[in-house]
Parts: structure tokens; sequence; C-alpha cells
DNA sequence: GACAATTACTTGAGTCGTCACATATCATCC
DNA sequence: GGATGATATGTGACGACTCAAGTAATTGTC
């Protein structure tokens, strides 16, 4: 019954609409700490624009616009390939590793409170079930 | 270790990107789609927008402006509430009911195949695990 | 039965992302 | 070694949403 299928999907909408809400931290959005994880997990010698738009299931163009801001704001640096006049890496800055490193623990409660009616087993069962889906 | 609780969120992140961009269905993003399943779940009385709001969690305002559009399109129709001027119900028009009819099938089969690799039990699991985030 | 507080919705301005298109560079193959 | 196509990224126009503020109607209170 592919009406099933559905009312799984809608409920990871309802799901995801919660979260991207509640984690909001210090004035960074729910989109933007996605991205600084990602630029996090790439340290140090940083990421493609190419690479997150893939990893963040966003357009390359989607990337550009939101590396922006954050490079505006002297949490991302971007340079360019040596090896490639086409790309460019983008890195968080020392202040952005910073920024980042302090985000981690409110984002961390707020993550935590919001599965707080999950066992830790269960958890790492939606976890992998949500693995799945992507892949 | 809230750090868990993170990778659990940029997780249902991940899916629910790969989802909204899987489901668009005959001219209808996701999000429209969204709302118009709670319409058609609201038959045949309609549903106030606030109530739309809260059930899909979008603002009111976020809720004006999706029905705008589908109204124009004759899609969803408005009627006054007779006994509060403030309020307004929001319906399917009959040509609504037979665009969302039609879509049921096709975003049925997308969902589907978007949750392929998981059994009749991990879906529903997987619902039910959803379900308990958003309270 | 006036007036403050609440509720229902709308609107202006701005953010975040898309798509379609443009640009620049690289890779290949003849 | 120039044409051809693929790859990496940026841009204009627009869509979908938010927040803050505004309007209008309703409720509660004294």
């Amino acid at each position: 019954m592919p009406t099933e299928a559905i009312e799984t999907i809608l409920a990871l909408a309802h799901a995801h609409a919660t979260i991207a809400r509640a984690l909001e931290v210090q004035g960074l959005s729910f989109a933007e700490l996605r991205l600084l994880f990602a630029l996090r997990a790439a340290e140090p010698e940083g990421r493609r624009p190419t690479e997150l738009a893939r990893e963040l299931q966003l357009t390359p163009s989607g990337v550009t616009r939101a590396l922006l801001p954050l490079e505006k704001r002297g949490i991302v640096l971007r340079e360019k390939d040596p090896g490639d006049a086409r790309a460019s890496h983008a890195k968080l800055t020392s202040a952005g590793s910073t920024v980042v490193g302090d985000a981690i623990g409110p984002a961390g409660e707020r993550a935590a409170k919001l599965l707080r009616r999950l066992s830790i087993g269960q958890t790492k069962q939606l976890q992998r079930l949500l693995e799945e889906i992507g892949r």
C-alpha cells in the first residue's frame, strides 16, 4: 500500500520542520549549522562547493549563496585550488572553528531535547533507518 | 553524548532534503502536497488556516502565502466562517479533489521508492519514531 | 457596555533556496 | 593544437518561508 509510504514521508517532513525550527543556535540557522558541521568534518583541507552540494543535498548555486554570508562574517574562507582554476576549497577560519565549537554544546542539548522521548537504542535505530533513505 | 543526537538530527535533515526533492508531482511541490493532503483529511468542512499552520509547522503567514497560488489555480477555496468574522475555512474545490486524487498514485510510488530499502515493519517503526519527535 | 487583552489573519521586507543560464577552465580526440 | 564536451562555479529572476507589524473581530472583566 503506497499510502503508508506517504504517511511515513509526511511524518518525516513534520519532524524535520520541528527540528529546523528548534535548532537555531548563536545566530546560526539550522542550514548554516549543517554546512559548518560538514566543513568541520572536512578539516583541514576543506571541501569543494560541489562536494558540499552533494553532501548537503543542495544545488551548487545554493552552496554559493550559503557560503557568501558566512565568508562575510569571517567564519568561512575560500581558497583557489592550485591544480584546477575552476575549483575552490571552502574552509573554516580559526574564528569559524571557534564558532562551531561553541555551537556544538547548545545544539547538542536542543537535539537531545527533541529526541528526549526516544531511548538511546531507538535514537540509533532511527538514525540507521534514516540513513537508508538517502542511498 | 549529545553529539549522537546531532548526528541523528543531521541524518533526518539529509533524508528530508532527499524526499522533498523527489516528491514533486504534477506541478505540485512537496510543500503544496503536504497542504493538500491536510485539506483532504479535513474534508468536508475544511480547515482554518491557523489549524493548518499548527499541523504543517508553518507560521500563519506562511499558510496565507501557500494558499494564495492554490486559490488562483482553483484547487483551493476559502469560505468565511459564519460564526467568526475573523476566521475562514480552506477547502479543496472539486477540481482540487481530483488533483489530489491524481497525485496520490505517483506520490505513493515515489515515496515507496525512497523507502525501498526498508521492510514494511521498518517503515512503520520509522514512522512511529518520527512521530515521537514532534510531540 | 466600554476597554483591554486575545485571536485570526494579512502584509512588507528580508532570507534561503531553486532553476535556467552564463562563464571559465579542463579533458579528449582527431 | 583547435573543436567539443564535460565540470566547477556564479548570477538574475523568482518561489517559499520567516519575522515584525498591522488590521479586524472577539472575549473577558469590571
